[in-house]
DNA sequence: AATGATAAGTGATCAATGATCGGTAATCCT
DNA sequence: AGGATTACCGATCATTGATCACTTATCATT
């Protein structure tokens, strides 16, 4: 369904079975840059090199390309918040799990773009956030339930503000959203010192779900 | 350069100069539903009951209706904000002037989408925020100042928070887009009580802004 | 080494899209 | 009524995503 075209490719000229992973990182880079209605499948394949139906034998279509760099954006983030999140107990602790989604995006921008910014097929636009099963690309679902998870841990722990922990941990996610696809929307517009930015905006984030005091 | 198609017109078979109006009306319903990049012209030219070349005689381009759209939405937002945006010197005060933006988008997502969420024809995504040079639609510019300037106003008044006013007023400004924008995206998400959702977010945001106590 | 099978790739082509052009009919002003 | 202007449409173009039949290269087997 979405593997190699058929059975095991035997490479023929000079590529072999990474034209696919050629051809994800050839629109990963133009989709990033142009937006994904403003690259043609036939310039996907002049950038890599070969003719445009062959892009067709690797993928259904020029969404499904897409999906799958969703999909894959999704997992690198879960793979770095699993990694990355330990059980946190002060405001600090929490922040810095957060500024793992915010450094994600802003280190990936060609993946954030193409997985949570970009206009879908549907007319939907994606977000960085828990998938309805209404959507076919599913991944990413443990995205927002690791968050949520944190919050619910410091909640669990009396540590925690506010009454509702779901509703917490939508709001937080919602902040990181927003500042992630501002900077990357916006990179001509004369933003404060993106350090400090990002830092008080997560900061502010943890605060709210850790009340400092 | 937007006016009628050139001089006055005169009410032909049974529309008069409406038909712009037709025009942007029908996209801006079909382009909320279905996205920029999922409705073709003759679709919006069939809901007006025109023929699609007609189109084109109100506008230079696809990508023009919406940017026409997007110019009336930041001119609406900008007009919501000046009217209902008094002088805060509460966190109560500056909460409700922020939900005036929420309020704007979750009332008018179809408005909203298109102004602020769908990939632009240059692969630009435009959000709610200020404007650069390069951008051919500079409406919505003072849509931030506003903001900026009531941010401002408390710095001046030593209400305020932190020490950049800048760096908060484009920390809060994320923070109101990334809930909306979630909101709009996900309906099918299972959201917590919406009015508490965001109540909860704007008060985080405004008490950044102006710690209460 | 010749053979058949299969994988990989290409040129030609299709329907749909945004956009343009010339022509037509309706309306207005004198 | 006549001339000019306006509003509109049918036909058409280039480009897009996608499909097809066909060729070429590689491999496994004899």
């Amino acid at each position: 369904m979405s593997g190699t075209p058929l059975r095991s490719p035997r490479k023929a000229k000079g590529a072999g079975p990474e034209r696919r992973e050629e051809i994800l990182a050839a629109a990963l880079r133009l989709f990033g840059q142009y937006g994904l209605y403003g690259v043609s499948t036939r310039q996907i394949a002049q950038a890599v090199g070969v003719s445009q139906p062959t892009l067709y034998a690797y993928f259904a279509s020029k969404d499904q390309i897409a999906a799958e760099l969703h999909a894959r954006a999704f997992r690198e983030l879960e793979a770095r918040l699993k990694l990355g999140v330990r059980d946190a107990d002060t405001p600090e602790a929490v922040a810095a799990g957060l500024r793992i989604y915010v450094d994600f995006g802003l280190e990936n921008p060609d993946a954030y773009r193409v997985a949570f910014m970009i206009e879908g097929p549907h007319g939907r636009v994606a977000v960085a956030g828990p998938v309805d099963e209404s959507d076919v690309s599913v991944p990413g679902h443990t995205a927002f339930d690791i968050l949520r998870h944190m919050i619910a841990d410091l909640h669990r722990r009396g540590l925690g503000t506010g009454d509702d922990p779901e509703r917490m941990a939508q709001s937080v996610w919602a902040g990181m959203h927003g500042l992630v696809s501002l900077l990357i929307a916006r990179p001509g517009f004369p933003w404060a010192d993106r350090e400090a930015l990002v830092d008080g905006h997560v900061r502010m984030l943890a605060d709210m779900a850790m009340r400092r005091d």
